[in-house]
DNA sequence: GTTTGTGCAAATATTTTGCACTTGA
DNA sequence: TCAAGTGCAAAATATTTGCACAAAC
């Protein structure tokens, strides 16, 4: 199972190149602006067949749309996310599960799992204050300007 | 503005009795059954100005259903949810925004946001030993008994 | 050649919105 | 009174699925 076709090699791809979140929307139409034509529903196939795979990350944003990313490495781990030029860090896993399995501890709680997405600016962008007006208003998008 | 009408009392009323997250569907669904009608439209709307107002609290579940459930603190806070039958602590702030922050610092970041959902076994559902099994091939499905 | 993958369009599902009508203060 | 709130149905979004066809192995 599991063929490489023009599609998938292309999702890949497109995938590889852009180290930001992207909707499975986003990525469709930068498939059709490279003049790759794959339908959308290819292009959600291929995302769940990549994200069951645990070769991409997915993450719910605020609206509830499915947000991919490719990703570094093949274990668990989160991720903090700079919502003005979209620069990631991926964060270790070591820190997070501790954290996560003493607060389930001190509750009486096994068997933790989690749900943890960081954002905010990055050192870069902290220090370009024009963005601070900006982001008064409108913080949480991760709009694309790609 | 923000007129006390059937509707939205009603809404506070369900929300009120019932203890965990539930989504605008089952609300609506909750508030047919209870032979008060109120359109699926204004129970949107009203959760979202409950939640605009601080007094529900919103979550998205792996599904990118919206699930609603009353706060008791105004704080900003996380949860910790027994996906067994559903009990939930809420996690005291300091200890989430401390962590977020010293996070976010050791790599540069500041005005951190964060989104955190934990979910396991609470002690009382842990000793019951019937779930271990089926727990073990179903792990990262956050399923839907509901 | 057979089985897996694709494209399209239609189906689902969730949430939002326009608009005429109600109703609370 | 009269603006805020509601109901309904239609719209907008996001994602899934059925099915005939194409392509990979």
């Amino acid at each position: 199972m599991q063929r490489m076709t023009r599609q998938r090699l292309a999702v890949s791809e497109v995938l590889a190149e852009i180290p930001e979140f992207v909707s499975a929307q986003q990525l469709h139409e930068e498939l059709a602006e490279r003049g790759v034509a794959v339908g959308l529903a290819t292009v959600y196939r291929t995302l769940q067949t990549l994200a069951a795979a645990g070769e991409v990350d997915v993450l719910r944003l605020a609206d509830g749309e499915a947000a991919y990313r490719r990703c570094a490495t093949r274990d668990h781990h989160h991720h903090l996310v700079c919502r003005a030029c979209g620069t990631t860090v991926e964060i270790d896993g070591p820190t997070v599960e501790a954290w996560a399995g003493l607060v389930g501890d001190s509750h009486g709680f096994t068997r933790i799992e989690h749900t943890i997405e960081l954002f905010g600016l990055c050192a870069e962008c902290s220090s370009e204050d024009a963005l601070d007006a900006a982001v008064e208003d409108g913080p949480a998008r991760s709009d694309g300007d790609r």
